[in-house]
DNA sequence: GATGAATGAGCCTTCATTCAT
DNA sequence: GATGAATGAAGGCTCATTCAT
């Protein structure tokens, strides 16, 4: 009871090595501006490698270099720091992988290598903000509905309509042939979205590192085959 | 999950009434070996669903037709549990895997299509026990890096030495053309496994449902072709 | 993490005395039917001495002679608890009060004085269970409101109501003299309800203790001489 | 979204912009010898409404158009802040009070009128200071004795000792009848006491306001009648 | 003097686990 | 074997308090 406990307070302990002449190291430093992506960063992390719930708010907080008292002053609560995190590193990503493709010219050939290259790289190249993301939201559908709803139409819809249009092109100026759209979108992409997740989980059972250029290099090589027109003179290949 | 949990309570079993007297009713006496594979089959939803963390131990019970208590008579802790999950689903379905391959007689395209096809069927398809491993064991590496070795070194290396298989036996016989087989085994199951942890996760974002033959056919299309071997008059493309 | 530390659980230090012979003094006891009274009983106490915020529900859980968390299989949420406790000490209290008077035969001084003497020993009295709601009430008001409202509705006016009809009866047989009934009524009843808030707060400073009987034959004689009729030779002071 | 909340403001002092140069900006210096008693006052409407616990010092800061820090400045701790609160509003209160009776001239009953409706301006009159006092002490004795303590010398047992004397007054002068002075106080004292307390707390259940003037009449009416002589005529009811 | 970002102890609540029945 | 009441460690969140600016 307040009036009635003491409240010794036990003046602190110094704690920190007071150590040196002088400074004694300030515990902490205001950084309101920094502040908020510093934590997502860090809940980036976190949940990524663990999952939602068996984050626990004071890792995140301690990988930011903050207290959990902290992170309440930026975020609502638990679940509002996850939506965040989602939102603020997808949207940047979005952004940047649908300008790759507008006014390219040149053989749909290119623009297709060019293309998931330029994913490859932003999903899993070396600082990739946002690597971790397919596998957290693949992890997190089931307890997260709405913000699945979310990623689904900003990412994974958008992802499909750009790589849908350019088999379409390539289809039109018959540099591929004729398939399945709807669905080779699917098949196409889907060793860039597993590789990124992969990188994010499995990787680290593997023996040795994962070579992305010959990753890269590989899907792009089955790809562009896999879509290539028969030889003329094979004719048949019903 | 956060607010989401319909928790639908699936109409509490009549627990009185037990058949009149005398009647024998054998279902109970069966149910003693049966207790473990149903709890089994019930973590396998929960965590699939849920993830490891966010499954209750009590849900599992429930779905189970059992109660908190009676778990614990049939595995030591929530862990034990999972990874007997892991382990009995996972096992069985390798052996079949093995199996399909070992004699088969005829080309390897089709081998290679047969191959894809029952693995899909055993994944994907209809009553499939173990369609949700992959994406539980994805999200969970990080916290169960034991069950997780034993996963890679059982399922995932397993699976791509006899894909492997497949694509050497398809080179030396001239039906393939050379390939990185190391990476080009990891391109081309990628639409396979990412298909199984999509269906069970994503897939509730779509607005309507995969259509399973059209994935497995776009999918061994697109890998055939990619595999082709160039055809002879072309020359080009080296 | 789940899987990776450790969990000590140090085998549990055997805490109570095993001291006598063999019977190690079970831990604890199945009281499903008991548990909620035993909880509401000290929840009461609690909230009373302390008020709502200042309670905690450790403490309930240690006088209630239970842990903190087996509240939790009685009581949703401690408001839920808060809540439960008001209205359970209540309603009995309500329905006890009313009977004394409906079928009340004599005059109404004495009826006054015996509606009054029974309310005070239940509000008052030795082994009271309800004393202490006015107290929590009024202190609570604005962090519940609609909690206020019903003990409002179904404590306040009900007493009031009733206190009323007396008056009225007494005017009506010219026993009482006219007065403001509806006023009347607060004044009247302010000794009591007072005096019921003041033995579960204040009563703590006093010197010495309430002497109860005094407090009520008082309260009872300054209101019949207050509402008595004034004497017929007097006269003046219409 | 914590770092979003509303967060009024109230109008954001003009902070820079120092009305040209010279401009004598006299209000700002006042500031420094208000602060406390702004802040007290603040405290004393949190306090009384929520409660000691429940009341966040960043309100009352706000309340008073500081900010929490500042608190800090002028008061040691929320506890000290408390104390402050109750002393001073309490203090000038009491001496007000006793000084209405002193050289008081004229009949007891005249005196008692005075000294009710005196105190009930001072309790429950608008603008007043103290009226939240009895509901707060009321319901912290237990988490601050001391305090209680002297609340009950300074608050409690003085206004006692002015009534009483009130009523000794009247007694000897034949104007009242014997009673037992020392719980007559506390019987008549109640309304009033009564009154104030629920003016802060129950009273916003009521579907009208207190009519101040009636309540008042009506306590003074019914104390006056209650103390009042019998008429020499009836004799009996001794 | 004033501010408000940062801190961390403390409390409510959940849930894996135990064990008397 | 089965049950479910009871436990208690752990984690989300709040808020009094501090202190660099």
């Amino acid at each position: 009871m307040a009036a009635t406990n003491g409240r010794t307070r036990a003046s602190k302990p110094p704690r920190g090595a007071p150590a040196r002449r002088g400074a004694p190291a300030p515990r902490w430093h205001r950084r309101k501006e920094a502040r908020p992506a510093e934590i997502i960063a860090a809940a980036l992390e976190s949940f990524t490698e663990h999952g939602y719930t068996a984050t626990k708010l004071e890792d995140v907080a301690r990988r930011a270099g903050v207290t959990k008292g902290t992170m309440y002053l930026y975020f609502e609560s638990k679940e509002a720091l996850f939506k965040a995190t989602v939102r603020e590193t997808v949207v940047p990503a979005i952004e940047r992988g649908e300008q790759t493709i507008e006014n390219f010219r040149g053989n749909t050939r290119d623009l297709l290598a060019t293309f998931f290259r330029g994913w490859w790289g932003a999903v899993a190249g070396p600082g990739s903000r946002m690597g971790g993301l397919p596998k957290l939201m693949i992890s997190e559908v089931a307890n997260f509905p709405e913000l699945a709803k979310f990623y689904h139409r900003e990412v994974v819809q958008r992802g499909r309509r750009l790589t849908a249009r350019i088999l379409e092109r390539g289809i039109e100026r018959r540099e591929f042939r004729g398939v399945d759209v709807d669905y080779a979108v699917r098949v196409i992409m889907a060793p860039l979205i597993l590789g990124a997740i992969w990188k994010h989980s499995m990787q680290r059972c593997e023996s040795g590192p994962l070579d992305f250029e010959r990753y890269i290099g590989t899907t792009i090589d089955l790809a562009l085959n896999g879509l290539a027109r028969p030889a003329r003179k094979e004719g048949a290949r019903a």
